[in-house]
DNA sequence: AATTAATTCAACCGCAGGCTG
DNA sequence: CCAGCCTGCGGTTGAATTAAT
C-alpha cells in the first residue's frame, strides 16, 4: 500500500541513545504515561521517531526491569517456554517478569542456544540431537555442524574464558549426570542404532496459566496483556468464539502428533502469523495439561 | 602494548495485524 | 469494504567490549 517508513523524516536521531534523551523519554512517559508513540517524540522534544521511543522504553528504561544475569532458573523457565511456543519472544517474556522479548531472544541466540547444542539437544526441535539428526535426509552434514557448535562451546568454557560466572555455569551443566548422558562427546552416535523419536516431554513443574475450552476463556481481571494477547488469538483463530471452530481447528491434532499437520478446514484457512501459533499452540498443549 | 578474533546486546528494519474513519 | 495509521513482533546488524595471541 506504499506507505511510508515512520522514522524516514529528516533530522531524527538514530543510534545509541544519551542521557540526556533518555532523561527526557524518562520525564515524560512519568508525566503522561506510555502510548500513543507516534507523536510522543514531538511531545517529548525528541528528535526520535516513535518506534525508537518505545523501544528504548520497553527494552531498557522501563522502571520494572530486572537487569544483571539471568539466573539458572531464568535459564530452565526460558528453555521450557521456548520449547513450548517456539520464537515467540514476546510470550515467554511475558512469563519472565523484568525481562523483554528482546533481552530473551538475545540471550537465546547467544547462551542458551549453545547450553542445549552442549547438552546435546538440538535447540529449535528440543529433541537430542542424535534423533534431530536421523530425521533429516542431509542428516551427517547437520550432525557435524552440531557436534561443531557444541565443540566450539567446550573451548568458550575451558578455563581463562572472558565470563567466570559464564564459565562456572557451564561446568555444572557439563558435570552433571543428564549432561553426561546426552553429551555428544560421550556417546558414539554412529555405534549406536538411533533412538526412537522423542516422546512430548511434560513440564507439570510450571504453571502455565493456558487454557483450551470449549466456552470462551474468561481472563481475570488483573491479566497481564500478553496474556490477553493469547486469549484473543486463540478465540479469533477458532472462528470469533465460535466453538465449533474451535473444536474442529484442534481436534485433528489433539493426540500430539508432532510433525503432523492439523488438516481441518480451520488449518487450511490458518494463513497468518497468529494462526500459525495458535495451530502449533493448540497441537502442544494437550501434553502440558496432564492429559 | 598492539593487534586480531570472538562475543554481546542495543538498536534498527521490515512486516503483519488491529483499529479507525 | 477499504485504505491508511499505529503498534508490536521477530530477525538482523553493527558498535562496543573483552579475550586471546
Amino acid at each position: 500500500m506504499g506507505r511510508s517508513p515512520c522514522c524516514e523524516q529528516a533530522h531524527t536521531n538514530k543510534g545509541a541513545w544519551t542521557k540526556e534523551e533518555d532523561q527526557r523519554l524518562i520525564a515524560y512517559i512519568k508525566a503522561h504515561g506510555e502510548g500513543c508513540w507516534r507523536s510522543l517524540p514531538k511531545a517529548a522534544g525528541l528528535l526520535r521517531c516513535g518506534k525508537s521511543c518505545r523501544l528504548r522504553w520497553i527494552n531498557y528504561l522501563r522502571p520494572d526491569l530486572k537487569r544483571g544475569n539471568f539466573t539458572e532458573e531464568e535459564d530452565e523457565l526460558i528453555i521450557k517456554f521456548h520449547e513450548l511456543f517456539g520464537n515467540k519472544w514476546s510470550l515467554i517474556a511475558g512469563r519472565l517478569p523484568g525481562r523483554t522479548d528482546n533481552e530473551i531472544k538475545n540471550y537465546w541466540n547467544t547462551h542458551i542456544k549453545r547450553k542445549l547444542l552442549a547438552r546435546g539437544i538440538d535447540p529449535q526441535t528440543h529433541r537430542p540431537l542424535t534423533a534431530a539428526a536421523a530425521a533429516s535426509a542431509p542428516g551427517q552434514q547437520q550432525q557435524q555442524h552440531y557436534q561443531l557448535e557444541a565443540q566450539k562451546l567446550h573451548v568458550a568454557a575451558a578455563p581463562g574464558h572472558r565470563h567466570q560466572q559464564q564459565q562456572d555455569h557451564f561446568e555444572v551443566i557439563s558435570n552433571s549426570p543428564e549432561a553426561c548422558s546426552r553429551s555428544s562427546d560421550d556417546e558414539p552416535r554412529s555405534a549406536t542404532p538411533p533412538p526412537a523419536p522423542a516422546p512430548p516431554r511434560r513440564h507439570l513443574d510450571i504453571d502455565l496459566n493456558l487454557s483450551i475450552s470449549l466456552a470462551p476463556y474468561q481472563l481475570p481481571e488483573e491479566t497481564s496483556k500478553p496474556l490477553k494477547q493469547e486469549a484473543a488469538v486463540a478465540t479469533t483463530t477458532a472462528g470469533n468464539n465460535n466453538a465449533t471452530a474451535a473444536v474442529c481447528l484442534c481436534l485433528n491434532s489433539l493426540g500430539y502428533r508432532p510433525g503432523v499437520e492439523c488438516v481441518c478446514g480451520g488449518a487450511a484457512a490458518a494463513s497468518s502469523r497468529q494462526e500459525q501459533w495458535a495451530r502449533n499452540f493448540l497441537q502442544a498443549a494437550p501434553c502440558y495439561r496432564g492429559q
